[in-house]
DNA sequence: ATTTTAAGCGTTTAAAATACGTTTTTTATT
DNA sequence: AATAAAAAACGTATTTTAAACGCTTAAAAT
């Protein structure tokens, strides 16, 4: 076959790809989540050769007849049981040595979930753990690099757009909110100038309940008002954190 | 083959390819250039079938022993000439049906580059021109998007690296860095206000001479100092326009 | 009852962004 | 030769936003 509608002044050469070598397309997830005041990472280790025992990202070739971003999604189905999360594109890795094994590129994705709502005996059953950033073993090739550009990406759109909301609770509360942000930012931030920052975006909706888990006070609940959020933004607004 | 040292829990699967089908890698670069106080890309018009007289971006294929961003290297050699390009990866479009001919993954990079330092004739002979973005043709397939999402990038990227400078002669003057930004930005910019925050970042050199070319008066010509700003990153400095 | 702890509300200060006035240098015009 | 025009260059005032920090409140633990 030969490809009929290139795009592109080189569409006519003849020597892309040897006959007998085959170049594959790959995703490979990052997967985050939020638990217990830390950022944390789905990662699995490797139970049949080659490679055994090696911790790596989860990913999959790409099928012929699939999106791309649709097999990242199968990906996150199939380890997590979700089929409604955060995807976002982050980058393709694609030297030619990455992977000693044959030539593979792969298009990385970033997700995130709430660690809560996810099928714990099917993760399990995957071989497949969350790891706080800190505590994250080596990983297999280039995901290393991987994990480091998703976390890069992830902090620097959080601060412009609503996505820690995807790693919280329906509810949650404001120092919930603020240790999410914390851990993203690798810093700490001040409680009443992070609280005063958060309400003044005007998209949470205060609650008429408490969470007493975190103190004997208890803090009050808030929710993320999607459709508020999308009517500012029409009229010009912009969010950031 | 048999993948060997496939990274992923899908690695065993058989069914990614279908024997008689092949999944292509391309790369397409957005192109580009500032001059006369405008933004333009470098696109080109395809002289031969298919698709003869339909407007595209400059890619090629990747080939199976080449990185991708080496394959984007290669592309932009041929066209222009020049070898030290800034160039930066996009995103990578995988919708199955991108491509009506055959299915192929693209991995979008972007490039800055001094219009008057290439080679016109051996862009011409390509068969490319400079467009503004106010004058952009359609363009072949979802190159549209591309160039939708590329400029959005640019417009983020520039805002806090000097990326903006490689769109400019080594030596400029502070309208027509602002020119510059005007046109990334899309809107007018306070020049007295302009000069001030540049000025303050403490990374431009001015020098001895003046351009006489866009006014009477002639203003002062500046060089961006890369190795001072070398320096002021390395102590937690952080570049703002 | 008192202490302790985090939640929640507020004020002050510092820094940055924005708006806009004035002077300077040169060419073009009268 | 004087004057007008235009952009460059420099400066100041105002507004907005960010950072720093004090105080009160609610509820559990002592």
């Amino acid at each position: 076959m030969t490809p009929s509608s290139a795009s592109t002044a080189q569409a006519s050469n003849n020597d892309f790809y040897a006959a007998h070598d085959k170049l594959y397309v790959a995703t490979d997830c990052i997967i985050f989540g939020f638990d217990d005041g830390d950022l944390k990472l789905l990662i699995f280790k490797r139970r049949v050769e080659p490679d055994s025992g090696i911790w790596s990202l989860i990913g999959s070739f790409v099928k012929i007849d699939e999106d791309v971003d649709e097999a990242a999604r199968r990906v996150l189905k199939e380890i997590t049981g979700l089929e409604e999360i955060y995807l976002e594109q982050s980058k393709t890795y694609g030297k030619a040595e990455r992977d000693p094994g044959y030539r593979c590129i792969s298009v990385a994705h970033y997700a995130l979930m709430r660690i809560n709502d996810h099928d714990r005996e099917l993760t399990q059953s995957h071989g497949a753990f969350w790891y706080t950033l800190q505590e994250l073993p080596q990983l297999a090739l280039d995901h290393q690099d991987m994990v480091r550009d998703a976390l890069d990406k992830l902090r620097r759109r959080a601060r412009y757009q609503p996505i820690g909301f995807e790693l919280l609770p329906e509810k949650f509360t404001i120092p919930q909110l603020q240790k999410l942000y914390e851990s993203i930012y690798q810093r700490e931030l001040d409680p009443r100038n992070f609280r005063k920052k958060v309400l003044s975006l005007k998209v949470l909706v205060k609650l008429d309940e408490k969470d007493k888990s975190g103190s004997k006070r208890g803090a009050y609940l808030y929710r993320f008002d999607s459709e508020k959020y999308q009517e500012l933004l029409e009229s010009g607004y912009n969010f950031e954190i």
